[in-house]
Formats: C-alpha cells, structure tokens, sequence
RNA sequence: GGCCCCGUCGUCUAGCGGCCUAGGACUCUGGCUUCUCAAGCCAGCUACGAGGGUUCGAAUCCCUUCGGGGCUACCA
C-alpha cells in the first residue's frame, strides 16, 4: 500500500455505452477523494475493446463529467505528464510489457483456440471442477510451437499464476484472500498482439503513479491478477496502488443496474431536467453519509467530508423519488437568473417559447410563482404554456368542470366583474372576484376560481390564479373566459 | 457448482459493547394551511434476516445458517 506518496485517484470508464448512475456515483467518489486529499484526479479512458468503445460514447463521458462538475487535472482534453489517457493511444506500451514477462517467464504464449478453450471449459463444468485454464500451453516444446505455427495459430499472451494466495487490504472490506487455485492463468494480449483490460489498467495505473484506485465491486475478484501484473512489473506493494472496492448501486427492481432498466443513463437524467448539483448530492448519498444527519450536501462540502472509511460496504438501491426531491430543493435553492439560465433550453426544447427577449421576460416574471411547484426542470414547460399557446384549448379532463351550469354562471359573472377592474393587476383582480363571487354568489372560493382557472390556463393545475391572469393580461385573460362561455 | 463480497424501517442511512423502549431523510398515511397543484408545518406507520455463543450488558464481537449480489471471457 502506497505511502507518503502524493494521493493521485483515477476514474477509468470503459465506455461501451453511456454512463449511468453507477458510473458516476464512482467517478463522483473517485473525484471526491481526490479533492479531499488534495491529490490529482485523473481521467482516463479504457477503450481496449474496440468493439464495444465508440467515439461517441467516449465524447459523451467527457460531456457528462464535466456537465456534473467533476473536473480532471489529467486526462483528454486537458493532458498531463503522464499521458495520453486513451489507452487505444498507449499499445506499445503494453506490448512492451507484454514482452518483458514472456521474456521474463512470467506470462507464456498460449496457441489454444477459443473453441477449444470453451470445449473443456464444458468439460470442466460437466466434471464440477472449477472451470479456468487448465495450463495446458504452460510449456510447449519448440516442436509444438511449430506445429501451431504451422497450422497459422496467433498465439495469446498469457499470465502464469503461481502456487499459493494473494492477499490485500480492501479499504472499505479489509483483508481479503484468494487461493490461486481459484484464480487461472489469465489472457493479457489477445492473438492480434491487443492488450487486454487486466494489463493495461495495471500498467497504466503504475506508469500514472495513482496511489488509490476506488472503483466497483465487480472488479473485486480481478483485483489478484491485478496485483499479479505489479508483480511481475518488479513492484512490491508500497509501489503499487491500495483498493477501494465500492458497492454497487443497484435498480429499482433490486438488480444491478444495467443500460436494460432505461432510466440509469445520465444522459437521461439531464433531458429530464435534473440539477447536476442534485445527482451529485443524491449520489453522494448512495454508499456514504456525511456522518450526521445532514442530508444537504455541495459538491464542496462532499470534496471537504468524504473519506472512504466512511463508505458503505453493502450495495445501495437507486430511489428516484429521494432523488427528485432533493432535485426540488436544489430548484428552490437557485437565484432567479440562474433557474431562468437552466430553464431557457427546455422552454426551447418544448416548443413553448422561440427565445425572444420579450418571452424571456414574460418567463421570468412567472418563475418565481412556479419555482417551489416543480421538482424537475422539466416540468416547467406544461405550467408556463399557457403564456405563450398561439391556439389556446382547454385539456379534455378538465373540460367538464366548466361545462358545468354554475361553472358557467361563475364565468359570466366574471367577465362583467373583470370588466371594472381598473388596473390589472393581481390584487386588484383578486379583490374584485372575491367581492362578486366569494362575497356576493356565497361560493366556495376552489369553486368559483376553479372554474376561472380552467377557462384561464386551460387546467386544473396551474400557478397562481390571479398572478397568472396578470401576466397573461386583460385581453386573452377575459378572451379566455368569454370562449369557455357556452 | 466453486471462489469472493454483502445483510438496521418499503428505500437511503446514523449506530463502531451500555447514551437505542434504535435517530434522521425520502416514500406512504392522517391533519393544519390554502384560489388548484405544490411548498411549508404537525402527527403517525414501519427495521437490527434467523439460531447459537462471548459478556454484568450486543444492532454493535465470534460461529453457524438463511438470503442477496459479483466473478468464474482473446468484456471491463
């Protein structure tokens, strides 16, 4: 374990999709411990499988950690000492290692092919033995290597694991062992000379001096053939990186999460209209505690408080009822202008406005009468409609509450009300309807005004009343009416 | 099957031998407030998986068991 070495933590992300909650909730804590050490947060991507690593989803995972805030000191874009950070751009690297434990002894060719790998891996299973490889390529005579040469055979590389155990210290698990016998020879370039994962994540990590790796529980038991490869790099463990194994953030339905579930995306959460500053917060939950009962937390004050001994070891279940409502108080927390920022490109998404000055102002003015009836940036759109509508229409299931005879005298009485009223202004208008209908027709007042409401906003649910007339304005407000008359 | 990890309210968690007749948050239920919906406020429901130990004393330590999960690839 690394001591008295300046703290360097690394998120790796294979990106073979787009990253979702779990991914981050890693990154969030990679980030974290970094900040909170004052150490080096580096960004590395894993793109040794290039049939599942695209260009695009690598473009999207720089735009979804930067969108959340969690800004690298190394990595793409903004380089570093110890570069690149694509490993697609580091082959020779691996193939140079890949050669010195052949050269070494420590890893061996191995000329068997996947079928016949599979074969008696089926054989293994049929027979109750723990499937693996049995060994067979361990040592080859030079007459066998030309056979399968021969025959054309691109051989692998592959480590040789021997006798006996490995033993770390887990960070959040403690010491944890595993017999070899239960971890096999295993692949570290494919035939095409590639590197697969268990290399080039340990080299990397060595040649980028990262001093702790926090990553997920499935990697928990790859974690031996990890420390196989420092091994044979020459390394002893003060010079290799210390473990973090994080659990996992499971589903909805109690499974581990996966791109199946639809809603784990960031991607998604972001065109849902969720803070980032809320899927931080939410995350930051998942797994870990401030330690008291602080639930609010910034991204600062996660940087300030977060060490791992206080991470859980057990797997989290994703809520998004909690996530939303701490996606609500983060609304309600923010300054007008900066709720006005976010909530524009939704607006705009929506259809609701084009943008112009004039509808940005309108927008403004009724923000802060629906900024604590939202949960999600999204929302917006549907309460602010009303404003903007070119063909203004009434939502079917609200309908028949207007059509109704005493909804229709209320609106009649209204509009002759409306007609006095001076100056449009909320108060004024309330003052008025109160006095003719509250007052004078001895209504219940969610009677009389429900029924403006409808006729007004076109439903049931909507900001304000009386500010909402205000803002729409004397003429469509009692156009409005008028056309819900019957 | 084997190996490894995990197990406190429905969910996220506090708890690291006595402060626990188990605290907070979200959800849910009821109420208050109220021009709708929210927000806010108040109240309530609900948990230490089970069984053995250790100890004066266990949610906290040990063992077993049950349950959940991961890995078991020329994926990461």
């Amino acid at each position: 374990m690394p001591t008295n070495r300046p703290v360097r933590v690394r998120f790796a992300p294979s990106p073979t999709g787009d990253l979702h909650v779990g991914n981050i909730r890693t990154a969030l804590f990679d980030w974290a411990y970094a900040r909170h050490t004052g150490g080096t947060f580096i960004f590395r991507i894993e793109d040794t499988d290039t049939d599942r690593v695209t260009d695009e989803y690598i473009a999207a995972a720089l735009d979804t950690l930067r969108w959340l805030g969690l800004n690298w000191d190394e990595g793409p874009e903004v380089g570093g000492e110890y570069g690149p950070y694509l490993q697609s751009q580091r082959l020779d690297i691996y193939a140079e290692y890949a050669a010195k434990f052949l050269a070494q002894g420590d890893a061996y060719y191995c000329y068997c092919s996947a079928e016949e790998l599979e074969a008696r891996r089926e054989a293994q299973r049929a027979a109750n033995v723990a499937p693996g490889y049995d060994g067979k390529c361990r040592s080859l005579s030079a007459e066998e290597v030309s056979a399968f040469v021969a025959l054309g055979r691109k051989p692998v590389v592959r480590m040789r694991m021997p006798d006996g155990e490995t033993t770390f210290t887990d960070l959040i698990r403690g010491e944890v062992t595993f017999d070899h016998n239960f971890v096999p020879d295993f692949v570290l370039a494919r035939g095409d000379g590639s590197p697969l994962y268990t290399l080039a994540v340990a080299v990397d990590d060595v040649l980028m001096k990262v001093t702790h790796v926090l990553r997920g529980e499935d990697l928990l038991s790859s974690t031996p053939r990890q420390i196989r490869v420092y091994q044979a790099m020459g390394l002893t463990p003060e010079e290799y990186p210390a473990f973090a194994h994080l659990p996992f953030v499971m589903g909805q339905d109690n499974a581990k999460l996966s791109k199946r579930n639809g809603e784990v995306s960031i991607a998604w959460y972001r065109d849902a209209g969720y803070l980032p500053e809320a899927i931080c917060n939410y995350l930051a939950l998942l797994g870990w505690s401030p330690g008291d009962d602080r639930e609010d937390v910034s991204r600062e004050e996660i940087a300030e408080l977060f060490t791992v001994e206080r991470v859980h070891s057990s797997p989290a279940r994703f809520d998004m009822k909690k996530l939303e409502a701490i996606n609500g108080d983060k609304i309600r927390a923010l300054e007008l202008d900066d709720l006005l920022a976010r909530v524009t490109p939704f607006l705009h998404r929506d259809g609701v406005i084009e943008g112009t000055a004039a509808e940005l102002a309108v927008v403004k003015l009724t923000l802060p009468l629906i900024q604590e009836r939202i949960a999600t940036l999204a929302e917006v759109s549907a309460m602010v409609k009303f404003l903007f509508v070119k063909e203004f229409a009434i939502e079917a299931d609200s309908l028949p509450k207007v059509s109704d005879e005493q909804s229709q005298s209320v609106l009649q009485v209204a509009l002759s009300t409306l007609e006095s009223v001076a100056d449009w202004k909320h108060a004024d208008i309330e003052a008025a309807l109160r006095t003719a209908l509250i007052d004078g027709l001895a209504l219940k007042p969610r009677i009389a005004f429900g029924a403006i409401r409808i006729a007004v906003t076109g439903s049931h649910i909507s900001p304000p009343l009386f500010e909402s007339m205000e803002l729409l304005g004397r003429e469509r407000s009692m156009a409005r009416i008028a056309g819900a008359v019957k």
